[in-house]
DNA sequence: GAATGCGGGGATTTCGAAATTCTCGGGAAT
DNA sequence: ATTCCCGAGAATTTCGAAATCCCCGCATTC
């Protein structure tokens, strides 16, 4: 038995297809209501038209692309009001969570978070240059609020989540190259990190709400300009 | 231009597929963790295997049912403990977006709200005895809880609320025919259907709380029996 | 007797093509 | 000039069968 548990098999094509269009629809390769059709895709994913269509309905149900009647699919489309719901959404979820986790998280929560924010401070403590470097930026910190609510004993919370989640960075990295970047990640993120280790759900409510708050707002400036369009896209 | 829109072309095959299948699963036509055998769907649902896989995908998305590995897809199980979750869960969801659609709820939500708790209150009077009385029952509830958070302005809110929503009337319909029954279902919503008239988001939320609460206590005692197996199904 | 390996049967998964539907430009009628 | 209709091309949707995989019983071996 290897080291670490992988039980990534990648056993059906449908699973490939799906975990790699996910991906692709987070980090934006596909542009905002673009049409997915299925002459691309097949190159794209080495795949018949079987798991395509399977992969993108799962994908349509949670929001990520959009069936229309007999049209096909296509990309999610952009908007302010869509940005602004779905922050305020996980706002909402994440506190709760979070607070959940800080107030009830067991013995292993914990520890798995303290080794979580160390991979996300080896990171960010300079600003990502690359893509590359955005990348792995970006998938610590996702894996950081993850943990972070991972003492969380509502699974169903923790689903909803990371829905809205996966929304909220599918808009935060479509402003990557727009210079979109603080200066104080690390010491940010280390504030909620201390507030849940001292379990203190109180405080890392205020901080976790004012943290997506300024987040958010920052994320609103720099889309602003491509997203004030008359038509939502 | 008829009188009212109505958009339910049923267009493509695997939407009626769709529908079809997740008002059986909602009523409970199939038993919980039930393998779902291709053969046996095609002649329930006079389809072929292509819409019933997408359908069957779309529905594991949002967790009616699971797909294992390479073993086919299953009912969803039934446990105390996914109740006990689903329950809290769509409590505060539903308060959320309660409190926001009395403080904020439009005129049209008002007047649309009205409507539906009548058409509630003419089947709530008495006890529906046959199964088709219960499911217009079942129906008009829904229906007015939908029309409750409405108004809300966070459409993420209600979406994710439809899908917890979803579950809980699974189980909640799993108890039919074991006499679960209150007499006061019609008083109780009329309270709530007061307090957001009256735009109270204070007292609209606590009796949201408590409704969905002692609802749930009420599900708990009637299907803690079945459901207290050492295996979760 | 218990554990291991091997096929047969059944079920899922995937493919390639047929059927259906939509798009869009050109032409006729008003 | 504008509107409406129609048909060719293109795209989606659906089907039936081939390919693949899993379960399970049986024989073999230690």
């Amino acid at each position: 038995m290897a080291a670490t548990a992988e039980p990534k098999d990648a056993a059906t094509r449908t699973e490939q297809v799906f975990r790699r269009l996910r991906d692709d629809l987070l980090a934006n390769r596909f542009q905002p209501n673009e049409p997915l059709r299925f002459e691309r895709m097949r190159e794209l994913y080495e795949s018949g038209i079987a798991p395509l269509r399977e992969a993108l309905s799962r994908l349509s149900e949670s929001g990520l692309v959009v069936q229309v009647g007999q049209k096909g699919f296509r990309a999610a489309p952009f908007s302010l009001e869509d940005l602004h719901d779905i922050v305020e959404t996980r706002r909402k979820l994440e506190v709760l969570a979070a607070q959940d986790a800080a107030q009830n998280g067991s013995e292993q929560w914990e520890s798995n978070l303290v080794a979580t924010f160390h991979r996300f401070g080896k990171v960010s403590r300079s600003k990502p240059e690359t893509v590359a470097e955005r990348a792995v930026w970006e998938e610590r910190h996702t894996e950081f609020h993850r943990a972070l609510i991972a003492g969380c004993r509502s699974r169903w919370t923790q689903q909803l989540w990371s829905i809205v989640f996966d929304h909220a960075e599918r808009y935060r990295r479509s402003a990557i190259g727009l210079g979109h970047w603080s200066e104080n990640e690390y010491a940010d993120h280390k504030l909620l990190f201390d507030a849940a280790i001292n379990r203190d759900p109180e405080r890392l409510g205020e901080l976790l709400h004012s943290h997506i708050g300024v987040s958010a707002e920052r994320l609103v400036m720099h889309l602003s300009p491509s997203l004030a369009g008359p038509k939502a896209f």
